[in-house]
DNA sequence: GCTGCCGGGAA
DNA sequence: TTCCCGGCAGC
């Protein structure tokens, strides 16, 4: 029976978000769901908060080097296909810009840098002239060519369902004991305290990037995950982890010390899983 | 009972 | 948007 209403559901473009995702026995895998409804670059400023808890900094053995999900890829989670595909030989890097209702993609570094400076900071010096700021607007992805195209196209049908997916696919939302890339890339982690909240005076848009510390909101399970399996009367809740939190190592005496999200009682940003 | 955090509400 | 908390579920 769930075999067959998986297949007849991977024939369905309409369906092929939300059920799939219902159907997923990895609540981990939920941001793959919205990584594929979405294709980068399709994001507005108003489906989502405005705020990324996207790190690629600390643990990330490369930060400006982000090895995004690929979405071919993500179908097989989608399906129960374990088993990950070898990346294609024609993976090459594009450069995608993180500017807020922007996502522009573009071939080179220094088109992406001369992208940024003219449209988002209104500079309109050479690039020997810019202070480097543009560098933190924009991140690399490394990517097969026929993703782009393909691979994105080929999802345009998004699922109605699929409301407000972040526009950056995470991999750290691959955490065991789900099928992972790391044989592909290093999967990325999420730290800070940076995804409920934005430093006073921050000036990116995005939350607080810095050099080697960019972070994009995580897409907080809440936003979507329960909704969805919901619908059908089945209820996800995600797998208590096992890393100590702030509560934990802090303590209640010193709840000043926590990140935000534990002291809002949300999902430890500090100390992932 | 303690803990993590979803869901929802107040400001 | 920020902040807080009731309440549920896992341990």
């Amino acid at each position: 029976m769930a075999a067959a209403a998986l297949t007849s559901l991977s024939t369905s473009p309409l369906l092929l978000g939300a059920p799939a995702a219902a159907f997923s026995p990895e609540p981990g895998l939920e941001p793959w769901k919205e990584a594929l409804a979405r294709p980068p670059g399709s994001y507005s400023s108003s489906s989502n908060s405005g705020d990324w808890g996207w790190d690629l900094a600390s643990d990330q053995s490369s930060p400006s080097t982000p090895s995004p999900p690929l979405p071919p890829e993500a179908a097989h989670f989608l399906f129960g296909e374990p088993t990950l595909r070898k990346r294609k030989s024609s993976a090459r890097v594009m450069f995608q810009c993180l500017w807020k209702s922007c996502g522009k993609v573009l071939s080179t570094a220094s088109a992406m840098q001369r992208h940024i400076r003219l449209v988002h900071l209104g500079r309109q010096g050479e690039p020997e002239q810019s202070d480097g700021e543009e560098d933190f607007y924009y991140t690399e992805l490394d990517v097969g060519v026929d993703m782009l195209t393909d691979g994105l196209s080929s999802l345009a049908p998004v699922s109605p369902m699929a409301s407000v997916p972040p526009a950056f696919p995470r991999l750290e939302l691959l955490e065991s004991p789900a099928p992972v890339l790391s044989s592909a890339a290093p999967p990325q982690v999420c730290h800070g305290d940076h995804a409920y909240q934005r430093s006073p005076g921050c000036v990116f848009p995005r939350g607080c990037l810095a050099p080697g510390r960019l972070e994009l909101q995580p897409p907080e399970a809440g936003a979507c995950m329960p909704a969805l399996p919901s619908r059908i009367g089945v209820h996800l809740r995600k797998p208590r982890g096992d890393a100590k939190k702030c509560r934990k190592v802090y303590g209640v005496d010193h709840r000043d010390l926590w990140c935000t999200a534990c002291r809002w009682k949300k999902a430890c940003q500090r100390f992932l899983d």
